[in-house]
DNA sequence: GGACGTCGAAGAACCGTTTCTCCATGAGCA
DNA sequence: TGCTCATGGAGAAACGGTTCTTCGACGTCC
């Protein structure tokens, strides 16, 4: 008591008059140390459950709520995790252009909260203006690109780091990504299985793994099934480039009859340029985009679509992260009271942990001959078209 | 020189290997105190540029990054600030899910990044779960229903807090909202010219200001232009009953020939459903919907949006919560060392203050009566429908 | 020659928690 | 009676910075 009211005082000199209740307040309140508030409060600690509803109530009385900064600082932990997209240039913040990353950022949102962590948005460059500002248990990075500096920086300050997409060419804890080189794969022989003889691909300029992998796989069927390539790459940060890109590959002397396009505007904008050279799809142009849009599920006609599936994507990658944060603790079981981890570091041999995810393709009318009538499927009915 | 070692030499006892170098190593290494250090590396105190310099080098060398919870808790500032949503239910966060949010939030997010704060994305739930483990600057809120407990709560606990969408009645340090009256009696007056007898509003259930200012604005413009109102209402965040609001509406004996949505699917909803009625868009339908998507310039017809112009708002949210957050620092100039301003409030007389932003109508197709020729405008090229 | 101002820098309090350590007290037991 | 042990709780040391205050040394001015 005497003690609860000697720190008090030693603040109520100060001219504190409308500053929040702290842990001392409710101690002195309550006629106990703050030891025993915090037990109380944190459900640690040895207490009778009388004491510990009685400070509970008495900290509800005063409307004291602890302070997040001093929790951090003495616990190492501000359950807070940064998110961010490096790809596709500096300025822009291409969040929410493309629905897969609104998706993702969702889910990942939904699901770090449900964990009991929040989301920081964060910008790619690796500026520490912002970035040493906040203390972050881990980090999301979308799309790093190869020798991202930023992943790098991160990492050697010991900051678990999860990438969307495989890591290139710099040191992740883990990483989730698509199963791109299938995904392609399984589109090209869709195409093909429709009557497509030489299949086009609107690609990107940037290096990400999306990118990469993907063309990769473009070009090695191309290879193998003896076509020669037909392509046109394009930043895909800019969305006017995409109509100007899909445009040339359809002036091409050797025009494709079908085309996958890799980023989410590909689809209207291929749609569009097929009408300019009256082109009709899908008889004479088959079109299957990348995207997450059901806008494609109204065009005319409807657009078949992959989907990358960013909520499982975005869910994942938090998940992983989290149980990364926790894990290092209880890993490092051998020391049970020690206060901070050693560096976060996977083990230090082989890459890092990855987890492949499937797509899904959403085939609509785009990619199918018509009169579809000669296999065997049940009659529809006569309102639709 | 001693002093540096010795406060060194009490970590040293301790079995620390891997910790990141923290002010006292620069301090120890640069062979200063860390009251130099820290006046060094944040250009504050009395010092010669040499050592300035010298520090800072030391401090690079050693990686030296500060700790931001130990700064948040000694200064009172975290450089966070919170977004939330919180009128559309508890559970699915709604984020992204319409245009609208996506594009605010990311306009949010550049704005505060653009001044050294950082975005933290939070449920609308105000569970203390997560939200009284994060210390944050400000909050900025959208579309606060009335009598929002969160935002009396963050404002009780001298939060500051500036909503996107005038608060029906919970204190917020500003707002900043369209001119929800004057859109809508505009859009019914373009709606009116374009021939329209008998206009009918497809709205929402939820009491954000958004809606209610929308709803209460087409029904006195009924009441003085003697019409009957027209209109569905629907909770707003289910895709789902969106449809079937629209369908009713088109249903009803007193079916209206031009309708406004409010919400951004009401467009291809009424497109769908006008199909199904045999209603054609604009020769017996006029159509304007509210949405943020640049959709509407691909659907067939084009559709009339009105575009609440989320970007400026969000920057405008951002900029206005900075202010208010640094702005009482320097307000409080009668005592220039204090560490805490007093609680963030408003002076205290009279509501706080808002500040509405114009919105844009991108008149299409959807509104306009075919054979404008009667009217004096260019002829078309014939290409064109 | 002493008072004084300035420069450069060190000392130490403080921000508000968590948590390790330690101390009474009283019961159980030989 | 003396010892151990469990219980309930208090004390105080961190956590890692920022900043208020102090202090010596060195010119300078009257």
């Amino acid at each position: 008591m005497t003690a609860a009211a000697n720190q008090n005082g030693r603040r109520a000199t100060a001219s504190r008059r409308l500053e929040r209740a702290g842990i001392r307040d409710v101690a002195a309140a309550a006629g106990v140390s703050i030891t025993t508030v915090s037990d109380a409060l944190n459900g640690k600690g040895r207490l009778p459950d009388e004491t510990r509803s009685r400070v509970r109530e008495v900290a509800e009385r005063l409307g004291y709520r602890p302070s997040a900064a001093a929790r951090t600082l003495r616990t190492g932990r501000s359950g807070l995790i940064g998110l961010t997209v490096t790809t596709y240039g500096e300025e822009p913040f291409t969040f929410t252009e493309f629905a897969y990353f609104a998706e993702m950022a969702r889910a990942a949102t939904s699901a770090a909260l449900g964990r009991g962590y929040a989301l920081v948005v964060l910008p790619a460059s690796s500026r520490h203006d912002v970035w040493s500002n906040i203390a972050l248990d881990g980090t999301v990075v979308i799309d790093p690109p190869d020798q991202d500096p930023l992943v790098t920086e991160l990492y050697r300050s010991g900051v678990p780091v999860v990438s969307d997409g495989k890591p290139g060419n710099c040191p992740v804890t883990a990483w989730v990504d698509n199963d791109h080189e299938a995904a392609v794969l399984g589109i090209l022989e869709h195409l093909s299985e429709a009557g497509a003889r030489r299949i086009g691909l609107l690609t990107g300029t940037s290096t990400d793994t999306y990118t990469r992998l993907s063309t990769e796989a473009y070009l090695a069927w191309c290879d193998r099934v003896g076509q020669e390539p037909v392509y046109e790459a394009y930043p895909a940060h800019d969305p006017a480039a995409g109509a100007v890109a899909a445009d040339r590959l359809l002036a091409r002397p050797d025009r494709p009859d079908a085309v996958y396009g890799l980023f989410d505007p590909n689809g209207t904008d291929l749609l569009a340029a097929a009408r300019r050279y009256g082109l009709r799809v899908p008889d004479d142009l088959l079109l299957v985009c990348c995207s997450e849009s059901d806008v494609y599920a109204n065009t005319e006609p409807p657009i078949t679509t992959l989907s990358l599936k960013p909520r499982r994507i975005g869910t994942t990658v938090v998940n992983l992260l989290i149980d990364a944060i926790e894990g290092v603790d209880a890993g490092s079981g051998a020391v049970p009271g020690r206060l901070f981890p050693p560096r976060y570091r996977t083990a230090g041999t082989g890459p890092p942990p990855g987890t492949l995810m499937p797509t899904e393709l959403i085939v609509r009318a785009s990619s199918q001959r018509r009169c579809p009538r000669t296999t065997v499927s049940p009659p529809r009915p006569p309102g639709e078209v």
